[in-house]
DNA sequence: CGTCGGAGTAATCGAATGATTACAAGAATG
DNA sequence: CATTCTTGTAATCATTCGATTACTCCGACG
């Protein structure tokens, strides 16, 4: 007889249940989230959520770690694709240079934020900036964000205050549901369009996947 | 001998309730919100607060509705104000109207946010889009402010989009708790200054009140 | 004066939830 | 084969919370 769960490592086990937190943390957020919710989307019993993570807390301030890192991590993939790609020659100018990375950029970060559990998961966070616990991890990770845009993508400091301010918008646009009101309601549409201009239907394509 | 709570109007007491499930539901958000703790704040018992309401989704909804008004009549009279304070002549360049319109908009919004409480329950709400009953509130309220800015305050589309995308961050910012984080912390300051440039001290003071 | 409606509470209930405990079963180890 | 560590569960507990019920108290009105 097949075991009802097959043994995995814990590590393994530790990751699935990451991911699994990820998506019912982001649909349900940090309070109406519950541990019996995450181990059966992870498809074992909830006392062994428990037992992997110790508090329900860890197990929130771990998944958001996870999407942080994931976030950093395609910013960086991201930054490589660009500079591959683009032209190595020392001549290019570097205001070109800065366009393209940052198209890279929003590409990399579009992509990820059409899943809607990454992108709740992290605006959960930003969100519980007065947790004693919760709020310094989301605030690091923002602040890594903004370094990296800085140090790594050598982002002038209005390109950079125009990057986050985008990227907060989309965040809102795609968290309330405006983007996917886009069809079917003409000022949703109207909004989404003076918002990313050429770049909406693009948007909307990913929004509605 | 006094009573323990004074008896006032039913109307009146709705809206003391309100007031305080702002704060309660801003502290906490919708699920970590008690209650308990709204009666408590609005000093009266547990079940009166029930059965004004209904049900505590009622009572969210109501919450945010109320704040999202708030927040239409603020800037509508703050753009009352920018016609009364600008040049009545019809030669005023129309750009250097839209300008002046922006930033009494945007002092008005920092007014408003200024109290915690109305911040997060505004972000909470627009968190909430796959919400069946809370989500379409949210995505109305934010589509008004839309039309307001299109309509009444006559703002371009990308004048539409910057203004949204500037609140959105300031939002992420101070609800993080990395507007309070600036002094003590270099990026943060730095992020903070490159976000709102000249402004920063104005933004910090209202951000530390 | 009596009574009747509206303001408000105390007591309590049922369901949900995070956590603990005790236990089972498989794999590695010697 | 015996032991021991790891993976995993069933049962259950204490708490919390939204909601209901049954009541009290006050003032207005005829």
């Amino acid at each position: 007889m097949t075991p009802r769960t097959e043994r995995i490592s814990a590590d393994e086990r530790r990751e699935q249940i990451l991911a699994a937190a990820t998506t019912v943390f982001g649909e349900l957020g940090y309070s109406a989230a519950t541990t019996d919710r995450v181990a059966r989307a992870a498809g074992i019993s909830q006392p062994y959520v428990v037992r992997l993570f110790g508090t329900k807390e860890q197990l929130f301030i771990e998944t958001l770690r996870r999407t942080l890192g994931r976030l950093l991590a395609a910013f960086r993939a991201a930054l490589a694709d660009a500079d591959d790609a683009g032209d190595v020659a020392a001549d290019v100018a570097a205001d070109a240079d800065g366009k393209a990375r940052e198209a890279r950029l929003g590409e990399a970060y579009l992509e990820l934020v059409e899943d809607r559990g990454t992108l709740l998961t992290l605006l959960h966070g930003f969100m519980m900036g007065s947790d004693p616990v919760i709020g310094p991890v989301a605030r690091d990770g923002f602040l890594q964000v903004f370094r990296m845009l800085r140090d790594e993508a050598g982002f002038e400091p209005e390109q950079i205050h125009r990057f986050l301010a985008d990227g907060m918008l989309i965040n809102t646009l795609l968290a309330s549901g405006i983007g996917l009101a886009a069809k079917g309601d003409r000022d949703a549409a109207e909004l989404m369009d003076c918002t990313f201009g050429s770049h909406v239907a693009e948007v909307l394509e990913r929004a509605s996947a």
